[in-house]
DNA sequence: CATTGATATATCGACTATCGATATATCGGG
DNA sequence: CCCGATATATCGATAGTCGATATATCAATG
């Protein structure tokens, strides 16, 4: 994510990424266009951030990568989620609810 | 937070801090155990991590401590949340929402 | 046909928030 | 008198993200 909030993305890149790659195949590049395009433009994604993290969902088993030839020459590597990336997307996203919860308790617990 | 989704918490620690001392002055030892309650022992904080907070949250002018004496001997450092600090709890409560609401709109975008 | 902007992937070093380990000291109860 | 709870503090390690930078292709514009 780029600019605002950089720290709260902390941990939940790769659940966002799983969430995406869920729905189906894509390479990074779009990733980047979908997922502010779902956020309705929140979410950012330099490629600093993304390209690495990509690369170890890859060497972690959680997603597998083909290169592919668009149209005519360029390469794009495509990812798709694997078997173990949709038990962590579960795990991830339960885990996720759980904080998001817990900060609404005691955002709320306390007015103003 | 010790333990689980130590990710998760980056950026919102203060936020938490900040929300509690909205509700009224309170120490560091205490603070731990508030969050805990106030979050059905979801947060877990280390005071590695507390202390550390504190210090500069005081140094930036978001809340302002002052030494107390508990009974007889033992000193407590009591917080009290600043102007300056409930602003900066508006406006992280506001980006909390925001982001929030983003990752929302991802997970729910794509099923399963 | 040359320039420009969008597409596309990649790496590296810097930054920063959190945490574990460790240290120190007081207090009350058994 | 010892032990567990109370109470604060610091330091180094860890880990996730980002900015800068590099490279190359393609389509459109002039």
């Amino acid at each position: 994510m780029q600019n605002p909030d950089r720290e709260l993305l902390h941990g939940n890149a790769e659940t966002l990424v799983l969430a995406l790659l869920a729905g189906g195949e894509c390479y990074g590049y779009q990733m980047r266009k979908e997922l502010a395009l779902r956020s309705h433009h929140y979410f950012q994604f330099t490629f600093g951030s993304l390209y690495p993290l990509l690369k170890g969902m890859e060497k972690r088993g959680l997603v597998k990568a083909r290169w592919v030839k668009a149209g005519k020459v360029r390469e794009r590597k495509n990812y798709k989620i694997a078997a173990k990336g949709r038990t962590a997307l579960q795990e991830r996203r339960r885990k996720w609810r759980q904080f998001s919860e817990a900060m609404e308790l005691v955002l709320s617990s306390v007015g103003r």
